[in-house]
DNA sequence: TCTAGAAAAGGCGGGTATGC
DNA sequence: GCATACCCGCCTTTTCTAGA
């Protein structure tokens, strides 16, 4: 018995510290392993541009012509058998690389972070040197692969997403990204750098699949319901769609693909095949081509595209055409992508707790709010004053670019081992008017001075709650909150810190409001905001709507 | 029925060959 | 000189199969 005790005992111990352990050191290992793999593509890159900098030097110096490149490509192939890249066509990839580029800007607009064929393609499909490294950076926040990237310079993302973005950051692209992951893929890169794929969200995908056939079939008029997972024979081998309608207006076959994750070009040559199989097995004369509806998960929420078959477009991509631009009989008849993309956006909402917050302070060099919006961002709560003079100098700055854009805007104050009233005084003078701000005490470890106590922590909630009649929000995370649960603290609401996939509350709390699950680093995806980087991000445990009632309330 | 391992399929970037 | 197609090796995911 008394065994089964200590056991216990030293499970329950073991198991705090080894959790805290263990998040510690994944954080580590996710970051260095990544950092590792950039190091080793950089010197790759940098190697590769060092050798056609040095060619073209003599070439220009001793008059050598095109036929040196053919000698050196031989020499150096006998000199490393073992290495790959010498060839006749790579030096001279080296050759107009060193061209296109000096080694500061390499280095300045991390253009030796993407793989070699991504700098290739670039290089050669832009000319414009902007334009080349908006889309350098925009491969590296988005681990595009190198069709991805071909396709979005074929679509000319560049024009469509308006001006281009020239102040780069020098910051880590996400680790788990699929660029990540094929960087590691270098040979000379050791084993413990693997990593692996994100897990399909099968879940997700049924919950979509479920929702958007009572959706469609509440649009009602015209849509009728032929079946979910709709077997289809071709050949030899069994298809199966996930959603399969006919619509009796348009006189045409609907088949809808439901994708829980990004979207990826395949999907629109899988739908193609589709829609060729609908034509082929179930089409009757006097049938209209059938239309595809592909529902997929952006970076911003839920995002649908119809597809029609076109065959007067030549090939691949083209095949069939991908369009918001329906047809005028059609756009009618279906739902617009627009309802298709609110109605899904509600559902997400409610399956996930709405993603759309950043904490910021004074450490964030480089904000653009207009990005970060456009990223999905809806609220910032950024850091306003500590102690009892301190005041976050880039506060009253970025409240101003915040509101300009539209977001909601909170403030927060770092609590420490001082006087409570006095240091909500400080806080509620520095935020102004407050009638639209959402409020919150920052509860924890001060390494520069005392740390806030219970006592200090409830004045201050007092003192805001007498000003202005609403509770602050209390930040800190399970384990140093313990000691604050109080009533008059609990009865604030809980602005979680746990970088995990689960949000542990502290004792005291019922729910949580807020719960910022990553510091940029650590903790589930995703880490970064556009405009941002790498930043604490925070849900929301409701819907936008709540969410927007809650934040003045 | 569940699990573990093997095999197959497919995606990726690096690199080369070829044709204009 | 340049653009493109294609091959290769590596890796992950999915599917299949055998055994507990």
């Amino acid at each position: 018995m008394i065994k089964i005790v200590e056991r216990n005992t030293m499970t329950k111990i073991i198991g705090k510290e080894y959790t805290e352990f263990l998040e510690q050191l994944k954080g580590y290992i996710a970051t260095n392993r990544y950092k590792a793999a950039l190091a080793v593509n950089s010197k790759l890159i940098l190697l590769y541009h060092y050798t056609g900098t040095e060619i073209l030097k003599r070439q220009k110096e001793y008059g050598w012509g095109a036929k040196v490149i053919e000698q050196l490509s031989k020499d150096l192939r006998d000199a490393f058998p073992d290495m790959k890249g010498f060839s006749i066509q790579n030096l001279k990839y080296m050759r107009r690389f060193a061209e296109e580029y000096s080694e500061n800007e390499i280095r300045q607009q991390a253009v030796d972070q993407l793989p070699w064929g991504h700098n290739i393609v670039i290089m050669y499909e832009i000319k414009n040197k902007e334009e080349r490294l908006w889309y350098a950076k925009k491969s590296r926040e988005h681990g595009w692969s190198r069709n991805i990237l071909s396709m979005q310079i074929e679509t000319n993302l560049y024009k469509r997403e308006g001006k281009a973005i020239t102040n780069f950051r020098n910051k880590l692209t996400s680790p788990q990204s699929d660029l990540a992951q094929q960087t590691l893929k270098n040979p000379y890169v050791f084993d413990f750098l693997s990593l692996g794929k994100k897990a399909h969200e099968r879940e997700v995908e049924k919950a979509l699949v479920a929702h958007i056939e009572r959706f469609l079939l509440e649009l009602g008029e015209g849509f009728a319901f032929l079946g979910r997972q709709y077997h289809l024979q071709v050949e030899d081998r069994d298809f199966y769609l996930d959603l399969l309608f006919y619509h009796v207006k348009l006189r045409c076959y609907i088949v809808i693909e439901l994708k829980a994750g990004k979207f990826k070009p395949e999907y629109t040559g899988k739908m193609n095949f589709y829609l060729s199989a609908v034509d082929d097995l179930l089409r009757q004369p006097g049938d209209n081509p059938s239309i595809g509806l592909i529902l997929y998960r952006s970076k911003v929420g839920v995002v649908a595209e119809y597809a029609l078959r076109d065959m007067n477009k030549p090939i691949g991509l083209a095949e069939y055409q991908i369009t918001e631009n329906l047809p005028e009989e059609i756009k009618t008849a279906l739902p617009t992508i627009e309802e298709l993309e609110a109605e899904l956006s509600r559902v997400s909402d409610k399956e996930e707790s709405v993603n759309v917050i950043v904490d910021l302070s004074h450490w964030e060099e480089s904000v653009d709010f207009k990005l970060a919006k456009e990223d999905g961002i809806q609220g910032v709560i950024h850091k306003a004053t500590q102690g009892l003079k301190y005041i976050d100098l880039t506060y009253a700055e970025r409240r101003k670019a915040s509101e300009e854009e539209g977001l909601m805007w909170g403030a927060y104050h770092f609590g420490v081992g001082e006087n409570g009233k006095d240091q909500a005084e400080h806080f509620l003078k520095t935020v102004g008017d407050y009638s639209q701000v959402l409020l919150a005490l920052d509860i924890e470890e001060n390494r520069n001075g005392k740390n806030i106590t219970p006592e200090q922590a409830e004045d201050f909630v007092a003192k805001v709650h007498e000003e202005t009649g609403r509770f602050p929000l209390i930040y800190g995370s399970a384990y140093f909150l313990e000691d604050f649960a109080t009533p008059t603290l609990t009865k604030c609401p809980l602005w979680l810190a746990k970088w995990g996939a689960e949000p542990t509350l502290p004792i005291g709390w019922r729910n949580w409001i807020l719960w910022q699950y990553t510091d940029g680093q650590t903790g589930p995806k995703p880490h970064e905001v556009e405009g941002i980087g790498a930043c604490d991000r925070n849900k929301f445990n409701g819907t936008l709507e709540e969410l927007r009632d809650f934040w003045i309330s």
